[in-house]
DNA sequence: ACAAAAGTGTTGAGAGTACACCCATGC
DNA sequence: GCATGGGTGTACTCTCAACACTTTTGT
């Protein structure tokens, strides 16, 4: 018996979520298909694996054609295989999400994109197969991952003030925390050093700014 | 340009972490290889998805062949796709757990296994492929688990006692729990009811039953 | 001087942790 | 009556949450 006649051989994609904040709200990548099916309809940034390449290799050139950006902190999310979730036929997608700091991203069209564009995510447009699904997976992954890790702190520059990692949590969660208590936690962890230099160039009292003592992925004691 | 000749159509399989506890040890069903590669090494149950089957149904499919087991907690655990994973070719497993009752499990050889066995996790043998880093993924996962959610509860009969419970949490996590304090937080939670009828047949003093109040999942703060 | 956000401490409530003895049963 | 695990309460510590005013800058 071919193995073809009773297993199913199906394709497989990866795609991703990436997450990042622009004008202090948190928003995801989406670009325009530019073929059928959902020709013109907004979907995640994917697409087919290549012979011999490794799945968070495969996410990180997908990330790449669509932002410029190479370096991001990426993490397998979900396997989405129902059959009808693609109508071409069988096809898997290994999902994605990747966290990528404030205004690293570069948007560019790519060969089966007409245009890449960040959406808030309160502003969701209508979207290709089930992405919508898939990206609230990711959400509930990030807001789940910021409350014991610091995987979140890959949303921020490399140096920062205290208000924007306190708006990292905030515009995840979507809720208001009390600046001295998050001060104090924050501050608390030991994971962050003063370094020299202000946040300048607004009307108001400079910040003073902040960098990782390191960059490594620690877990917290339920942090937020 | 053909699909094939850029894009890899891998084979796709499941395989299935299943843990269950026995004789007050954390152990995990491993089934014996028929069939090359790795042909008479431990592996774990799994196998090819057929046309038209959905991704959880293949998990409990296997999961059913070998154990018997058709009710379960079953979670996707993590998808493995490296290139060199399978001597075969490419071959991507999404590997699942499972969380069986204790004494549900009636092993049974398949078609392609010689036997099933339930090893401790202390005592796993050499494994097949790359299952042994499938197992510790799973073991993780259950792990930071059972701290934030009711799940660990799959691991128990319909009728059990407070020890057992705690026992499985002691036998996920390797360390010992305060049993006042443990007693305490189980019941301030709410989730479980006294029954009528204790414990019998042991040569000391019996322990009450207890059962859910629902087997709805949970999600605590910070359980354990 | 005014607007705007930065920065800074204390207190009370609740959860977590440590700890030791009596009880009911089988043999 | 003895061995075995079942069952129970209190006190201390620490973390979490609530809360308001002064400081520094740009205009």
């Amino acid at each position: 018996m071919a193995f073809n006649s009773k297993f199913e051989t199906p394709k497989v994609t990866v795609d991703i979520v990436v997450f990042t904040i622009v004008d202090k709200k948190l928003k995801t990548l989406l670009v325009r298909r530019k073929y059928p099916p959902f020709q013109d309809i907004w979907a995640l940034p994917g697409g087919f694996i290549r012979k011999h390449e490794e799945l968070p290799h495969a996410a990180l050139r997908e990330l790449k054609e669509e932002t410029g950006v190479s370096k991001a902190y990426l993490e397998q999310l979900y396997t989405f295989g129902e059959e009808k979730r693609d109508p071409r036929g069988r096809i898997i997608t290994i999902a994605y999400f990747a966290l990528v700091p404030k205004g690293h991203i570069r948007l560019k069209a790519s060969h089966d994109a007409k245009e890449a564009r960040l959406f808030s995510l309160k502003e969701l447009p209508r979207l290709a197969f089930d992405h919508k699904k898939i990206i609230g997976y990711g959400l509930t992954r990030v807001r789940n991952k910021i409350q014991y890790t610091n995987t979140a702190w890959s949303l921020l520059p490399e140096k920062f003030t205290l208000r924007e990692i306190q708006e990292v949590y905030e515009k995840i969660w979507g809720k208001h925390a009390d600046k001295r208590n998050f001060r104090k936690k924050i501050i608390s962890l030991g994971l962050i050093e003063a370094v020299k230099g202000v946040q300048r160039g607004l009307k108001q009292r400079p910040a003073k700014l902040y960098s990782f003592k390191t960059k490594k992925y620690v877990e917290l004691r339920r942090f937020f």
